[in-house]
DNA sequence: GAGTTTGAAACT
DNA sequence: CAGTTTCAAACTC
């Protein structure tokens, strides 16, 4: 590997804290919302922030006394609007802050800030990569690192250069390299579509291992034999499990539970639309069940009030397993629904 | 939690 | 470009 290694120093909280927090809100022209990194004043340094490019952002040079600037990747802005930074509002008055050194904010190779960067990553642990290959998450997703477990990171803008040179680097390998390898599908797909698919050999793209989730040519696809084993010894499961648990349920904390939980613990993360574990088999066995349950009202001579009390509790009770199972293939998304 | 497995990324 | 190595995440025990 030819990665420098500068120094061991671990560098966990990348985010720099503001130098001036009586920094001021500061604008330009132009209609998009900037973000402003306060920087120590520089008198000797007055950049004309009237006529700034969209998505400029200022921030201060790593390492270099504040004297300079850094690119930031677009999917930092978001992240620093997470932070405590200055965000700009549009057409306020700006009188120019001395020392505010400005740089455009370039496009991470010509990427826009995407919906990844709206949610939280996923902390990396990388320790050898010094954050700075494609092996990080972070780094591959054009973000520096934010509460991660990393050691040795670079991935901040305190080695902007390394980091930079990194990223130059990435791209002379694979000029596609940060661009986002899962997007939509082609106009009228709503499918997501990975741009090079995998290469799964020994998993069949049945574990998490895969990445690409879409299931060309692999062995995780509707009809697969080993997918049908996959999902049928975790219904199996569930449905002991949910024999067991069912009874002690009430309907309505059930239902509550459905209508409070986040949507995004599946969403998230290249996770599933509930929609999609809602299959037609699943559908057929719900009702499949509650059928039964009216029978059943039927011969115990329930009334009408019981029987819908009993017919909606086993509905909870699918639901139910539906959401466990729906949880479980979160750990294993692409053996449900590829 | 440690060790193993896996596949992408990086390297030769 | 194919083969090998490195890496971090997923997985297993």
């Amino acid at each position: 590997m030819s990665v420098p290694l500068v120094s061991a120093q671990t560098v966990k909280q990348v985010v720099p804290k503001p130098i001036n927090p009586t920094s001021q809100i500061v604008t330009t022209s132009q209609p998009q919302q900037r973000l402003i990194m306060p920087a120590t004043p520089l008198p000797q340094i007055q950049p004309n922030l009237t006529n700034l490019p969209p998505g400029t952002v200022l921030a201060p040079a790593p390492g270099t006394g504040n004297v300079g600037y850094a690119v930031l990747p677009a999917q930092y802005v978001t992240q620093l609007q997470q932070s405590s930074y200055v965000s700009i509002a549009s057409n306020s008055n700006f009188t120019g802050t001395p020392g505010i050194q400005t740089q455009a904010r370039l496009p991470f190779n010509g990427i826009i800030p995407s919906e990844s960067a709206s949610r939280p990553r996923k902390p990396c642990n990388c320790t050898k990569s010094l954050c700075l290959k494609l092996y990080c998450d972070c780094f591959a997703n054009g973000e520096f690192c934010n509460n991660c477990n990393c050691t040795n990171c670079y991935n901040n803008l305190e080695h902007e250069n390394e980091r930079q040179k990194a990223i130059k680097a990435c791209l002379d390998r694979n000029p596609e390299a940060f661009k986002p390898k899962i997007g939509k599908g082609k106009e009228g797909e709503s499918d997501r579509r990975h741009s090079k698919g995998c290469n799964c050999k020994r998993s069949g793209c049945l574990k998490n291992y895969c990445e690409c989730y879409e299931c060309i040519g692999c062995k995780n696809f509707e009809e697969s034999p080993e997918r049908k084993t996959l999902m049928h010894l975790a219904d199996a499961a569930e449905v002991r499990v949910q024999q067991q648990t069912a009874a002690k349920t009430k309907l309505s904390s059930q239902i509550s539970d459905l209508l409070t939980r986040p949507a995004p613990a599946l969403n998230s993360g290249g996770g599933k639309l509930p929609f999609t574990f809602v299959t037609k088999e699943v559908a057929e066995a719900t009702c499949n069940c509650l059928l039964a349950q009216a029978e059943q009202a039927d011969k115990k001579g329930k009334s009408k009030a019981a029987a819908e009390r009993m017919i909606l509790e086993e509905f909870g009770r699918c639901l139910m397993s539906v959401i466990n199972s729906a949880g479980k293939a979160k750990s294993d998304p692409c053996a449900m629904n590829c």
